[in-house]
RNA sequence: CGCGGGGUGGAGCAGCCCGGUUAGCUCGUGUGGCUCAUAACCACAAGGUCGUAGGUUCAAAUCCUACCCCCGCAACCA
């Protein structure tokens, strides 16, 4: 492996707030790009917004105003949540950026060979100027449920991208894990979509149907349709076609998507590479989704669990741990507020925040805060080795936390109090104890170098409480908190 | 017979592919210990017909068959 590493994620379609899995997204890219750059990588780090489409323009014309104006205000909402997410990236990019916008065009005029007319067919409502599935059709019975008008069944000219030419070559891709699926049963899930081939894509809209995007090269008639336009960003944000250094990071080792669009990166998205002549993406990271109390979030039931509460009240570690370690990395999740606070009580407050507090207290307290001689820990670090490359960063953090609680127990065990204790009487009790703490000191050097991917100013407050060799002001790390769940330390009044 | 995932002590999961020690882990509950620490930490305990019914086998949560239940997906949906 290469020096340079590429991850991406999913650009989200600006028309609404950013939600929770925007901030997963964004998570896990990070997580695993901290953890190759503590490896020596130089990893490049892929973020941006989608900012074309119907519901844009439609949300502009509501708000009053030009679409390019409405995403400029829109974008800022995403920006804001990486930062707090605490997301390392090195490129952003925009759909709505002159440079993207060219290369779009660029990779049009190159995929021409695959490029053909068609008409698309199906049923169209005149006040949503759009067209709708055939199954919403027919669940709303033919007719328009916001305009009460019937659908009309309408062709129109499109553009068709001739994917199903690429077919065996993908999925070929895909079963040699030349294009790694991962997990292994979304890879399943996806080849048995495909085993009757893949169908074409159309690629454009009449002018009079999508306003607000990428200009067809050499048909003002039309309009790129989001797919192409979208899927691209992850070769333009590079500077691809133009600046040639976009080669010195593709192909990219992981992708980052939500389940809901696998179809598309599996794909579309290869398809329109191979018809570029470009290398597939090493890895496609297909995650979740994040259920409330085990239902599906959604406004209409009102549980949206809106990331920034999370931050602002907890902070950003808490929130990585949280979704990092108990949303598996590569299955759907559970959100509580209970969960979570258990989880961030209990797991950071009472195992990780505490551990590192009785050391450093027991320091402070019998040696004047002088670490002495640190030894490195010496916790198999293999487990959570194979479960970093094996993107299960659920599993890894796992494998920290036994650390933690073997240090717990460890501390039990030897009991440096009363070691303490004997130094007026024996003396290599002093040694003894000088030993015991140094050693834990290390341990918990060894746990914050693990966590530091997850958790990076927690890592660095354990770093700067015992790195100086002299244990600084200890802070509290993880200082309760019971916004949502009964506060065991107010005892309850027997009724 | 559309495809896929799953049903294991109160909750959440591991184990199943390659059958075999007292079915493991986290949380919760109870009891005890300890006092360095954030009413924390440590130990022990209670609690399970491993979805149901058959079958294979000396032996099945683990393999086979049928059935029941839950959850995703079902193609232009960011």
């Amino acid at each position: 492996m290469g020096k340079n590493l590429y991850i991406t994620t999913a650009i989200p379609y600006v028309n609404g707030k950013p939600h929770i899995g925007n901030a997963l997204d964004y998570l896990l890219a990070d997580i695993w790009a901290r953890y190759q750059r503590m490896n020596g990588k130089t990893v490049r780090f892929q973020v941006g917004t989608d900012e074309h489409g119907n519901k844009i323009a439609q949300k502009a014309l509501d708000a009053g105003m030009d679409p390019k104006a409405y995403t400029d205000s829109m974008y800022g909402n995403f920006e804001e949540l990486m930062k707090k997410v605490n997301a390392t990236y090195t490129d952003f990019v925009r759909t709505t950026d002159p440079h993207h916008i060219g290369a779009v065009q660029y990779i049009w005029q190159q995929l021409q060979p695959y490029i053909y007319k068609g008409t698309y067919e199906g049923w169209y409502c005149q006040g949503c100027e759009s067209f709708v599935t055939d199954k919403e059709a027919t669940a709303n019975n033919g007719v328009c449920a916001d305009h009460q008008t019937p659908y009309e069944r309408l062709g129109e000219d499109n553009y068709y991208l001739r994917i199903s030419d690429f077919t065996e070559q993908i999925r070929e891709a895909i079963e040699k894990n030349r294009m790694r699926i991962v997990p292994e049963y979304r890879k399943r899930e996806f080849l048995e979509l495909i085993k009757d081939g893949l169908q074409d894509v159309s690629i454009s809209r009449p002018r009079k149907h999508l306003s607000w995007g990428v200009s067809v090269p050499g048909d003002p008639d039309q309009v790129m349709y989001v797919w192409l336009d979208a899927l691209s960003n992850y070769l333009t944000v590079l500077g691809y076609p133009d600046k040639s250094d976009w080669r010195d990071f593709w192909p990219a080792e992981v992708q980052v998507i939500g389940k809901d669009i696998l179809r598309f990166h599996a794909g579309i998205w290869p398809a329109m590479l191979l018809g570029l002549g470009i290398d597939l993406p090493r890895t496609l990271l297909v995650h979740g989704h994040v259920n409330v109390s085990g239902s599906k979030m959604s406004k209409s039931v009102g549980n949206v669990i809106d990331p920034n509460e999370v931050i602002d009240n907890y902070g950003a570690d808490a929130f990585r741990y949280y979704f990092a370690r108990h949303i598996p990395t590569q299955d759907d999740g559970d959100f509580t507020w209970e969960k979570f606070e258990n989880a961030y009580n209990n797991e950071l407050g009472n195992d990780l925040g505490n551990v590192v507090q009785r050391v450093a207290s027991m320091i402070t307290r019998y040696q004047s805060g002088v670490i002495g001689e640190m030894v490195a820990g010496e916790h198999d670090m293999q487990p959570y080795r194979l479960a970093m490359d094996e993107l299960a960063f659920d599993r890894a953090l796992n494998e920290a936390w036994v650390t933690v609680r073997s240090l717990n127990k460890y501390i039990e065990d030897v009991k440096p109090w009363e070691i303490a204790k004997r130094r007026e009487t024996e003396t290599d009790a002093e040694e003894h104890l000088a030993d015991v703490l140094s050693h834990s000191v290390g341990t918990i050097m060894q746990i914050s170098d693990l966590l530091s991917p997850f958790m990076p100013d927690t890592s660095e407050k354990i770093n700067k409480l015992f790195g100086s060799g002299i244990v600084q002001s200890a802070g509290v790390l993880f200082p309760k908190i019971y916004l949502h769940t009964p506060d065991p330390r107010t005892p309850r009044v027997a009724k």
